[in-house]
DNA sequence: AATTAACGCTTTGTATACAAACAGTCAATG
DNA sequence: CATTGACTGTTTGTATACAAAGCGTTAATT
């Protein structure tokens, strides 16, 4: 397997914790390759800030709740401005592609059990895919490859797991704005709206983070 | 020397030239290094998108047109939004910095001969950390790693080597501009004003592009 | 007992060797 | 004459071996 692709989805998934070392022996053995090619892995995805160097190796980042605000600031400026420009650029075909990935994204949410992984991870799949759709109409490659790097920080929390029923329906309707906007090509409506909505997914990050932080205080006590 | 800083440096110089293909080999051998530190750095280059994966290898990018006023969009969203948190946020040591920045930048101009690289070097080096100090003063550490990455490229053109005195100077008057806004907490103005700013520059970067583009067809011409 | 020096172990950095994939050429055949 | 097939040389992908740098532990000396 690939070892960038591999590595990149264990920090994600939270096999590697933030801090964690990571040993190119260890790696090598665990996906039965050499080092040489975790080495490359490695620093690919230390160049996208995933994983920092230390002074022996690399550890996996550890993000903080002002890096949260910040990262998710730099995501609004961005999709905002990938939303308003869709609004001017759209072709038929875009517009029929977010329709698609919301229509999907609906029925996903229809489908919903609370503590469900599978239906969690269908339902953050088609809502990737819609702001994705939005973003290649915007006719600028060069803020997908921005974003795609921005976007991957907030997974790390998979705070979408405790995503609640009638949070997921809010955030359709606010889909269902921004795609209307982009249609009726009301730039400044679909970079708001867009706006609005990545704020609202920064909320519930920073408090599920609160959550953990409680956790964490909880076990602390128990360690006394 | 290290390997990355080297092919990077090599690739805004010049000495690389766009859709010229990297071969490991021969960058091992001109750097007496081995092959292992050179997929390394190009691993990087790859990700950052200075060079594009081939079937067999890389090649340096070659940007077009529309890239350079992509990545300008995407620059004065970015280093606007920059200064206007600036204004701010900024501390007295950050206002400090940039005055410093801009004196040995105005200072720079006053020595400038036109035509004189190593003169002009000082200029854009002086420029940049204007910029910089800007950026440092944001508060959002995230804009400047994704910021780093898009000013490199239109370095690769090497278009400032066209200066003309006048336009160094209004970009002088620019940055005072840019500055006061800044002290005086005006942050509306002052995204305004870099935003201006930069759109000056891409459009050099772009006549630019026209002169090489003309100098172009000549060639073609006396090759018949 | 505390501090430092030295030793050894672990881990990274670099080089090299080998395997595999691809590109180009030349020849054979329809 | 064109098209396909095999061969060969070049280049990348991977593994391994070796060098060097850090870190911890232990022992010796004050």
């Amino acid at each position: 397997m690939d070892a960038y692709k591999y590595i990149k989805e264990a920090i994600i998934h939270g096999k590697y914790e933030p801090g964690m070392r990571l040993g190119e022996e260890s790696l090598a053995k665990e996906l039965s390759l050499s080092r040489t090619p975790i080495r490359e892995a490695i620093k690919q995805l230390e160049s996208e800030g995933l994983v920092i160097p230390l002074k022996r190796g690399v550890s996996v980042r550890n993000f903080t709740r002002e890096d949260i605000q910040q990262i998710y600031d730099l995501r609004t400026l961005l999709e905002g401005y990938a939303a308003s420009q869709a609004a001017l650029h759209r072709t038929e075909e875009d517009i029929e592609n977010m329709k698609e990935a919301n229509s999907r994204y609906e029925e996903a949410i229809e489908r919903y059990k609370e503590a469900d992984l599978d239906s969690i991870k269908e339902i953050v799949n088609f809502n990737q895919q819609f702001h994705e759709a939005i973003i290649s109409a915007c006719n600028n490659p060069h803020i997908y490859f921005h974003l795609s790097k921005v976007v991957v920080v907030p997974l790390v929390f998979r705070s979408f797991y405790w995503y609640e029923s009638f949070e997921l329906k809010r955030s359709l309707e606010v889909h269902k704005t921004i795609l209307s906007s982009i249609q009726n090509q009301d730039s400044e409506r679909a970079r708001v709206a867009m706006t609005e909505h990545i704020y609202q997914g920064r909320d519930q990050v920073l408090a599920h983070l609160e959550e953990i932080k409680k956790i964490h205080v909880l076990k602390e006590d128990t360690h006394d």
